[in-house]
DNA sequence: TTCATGATAAGG
DNA sequence: CTTATCATGAAC
């Protein structure tokens, strides 16, 4: 896929909870996802490193309106969470089964999210397993947006969750990953081929590319 | 590669 | 009421 840029960043330091809600308040969607990426999510005894992510903008009037997100054709009591403050956690049902989370970005009435992706299991491979019995391979377990709720036990209960406060039932903890490359995003079937989605090259826990059939190519749009 | 599944939201 | 959707696992 000739779409894929890269990067590498510069550390590993884990960031305080004011400069990360701070630096989410303030990014554009690109940025967002990429602190968001390489970050822990912490649900009970089960930690995850986030190791696959995409971008969603926002309103159709917005500063990055964005017609693959939930939010372009404005707030509805699903896609609330994307509209408030930065940090929080957007948790919805995808095609009626399965459930989906991303964190909320930018100021408080601008839409924005990244959408959570697929992880790497770093403790509580017993709860894990548990609730996936039929997964073996550790990779798997997390492995693609529906998988990752799975595997955590979030659903719509944890919906608005604040991320970075201590008594919240699902945290975040951001470090910068070691490096990233990016390129279209899964499953969407309009703006696809805008380079929103951003994953750990390394990673055996990335999800495979899989273009939505409804995604029109490039091909096809110059006729 | 295609299909069933089935909540949410938009459009007729 | 009908259709589309930020998906997955199983069937073909």
């Amino acid at each position: 896929m000739n779409y894929a840029t890269a990067g590498v960043a510069s550390s590993t330091v884990v960031e305080n909870r004011d400069v990360t809600i701070d630096r989410l308040d303030r990014a554009e969607p690109v940025d967002a996802a990429r602190i968001v990426l390489g970050s822990t999510l912490v649900v009970g005894d089960v930690r995850i490193r986030i190791v696959e992510v995409e971008a969603y903008g926002g309103e159709k009037d917005g500063p990055w309106p964005d017609p693959a997100s939930h939010s372009y054709r404005g707030r509805t009591p699903r896609n609330e969470v994307m509209f408030g403050p930065a940090g929080h956690l957007y948790v919805y049902r995808s095609y009626g089964m399965h459930f989906c989370m991303n964190v909320s970005y930018g100021p408080v009435g601008v839409a924005g999210g990244v959408l959570l992706r697929a992880g790497e299991v770093l403790d509580g491979c017993a709860t894990v397993q548990a609730r996936r019995p039929h997964v073996t391979r550790p990779a798997e377990w997390a492995r693609g947006p529906g998988n990752l709720g799975s595997a955590t036990g979030v659903t719509l209960a944890e919906n608005g969750a604040a991320l970075f406060e201590s008594d919240s039932p699902v945290r975040l903890e951001v470090a910068e990953s070691d490096g990233w490359v990016s390129g279209p995003r899964v499953g969407v079937s309009t703006a696809a081929d805008r380079p929103w989605r951003f994953w750990i090259p390394e990673s055996p826990a990335v999800s495979a590319y899989r273009r939505s059939p409804r995604a029109m190519s490039a091909d096809e749009q110059m006729g």
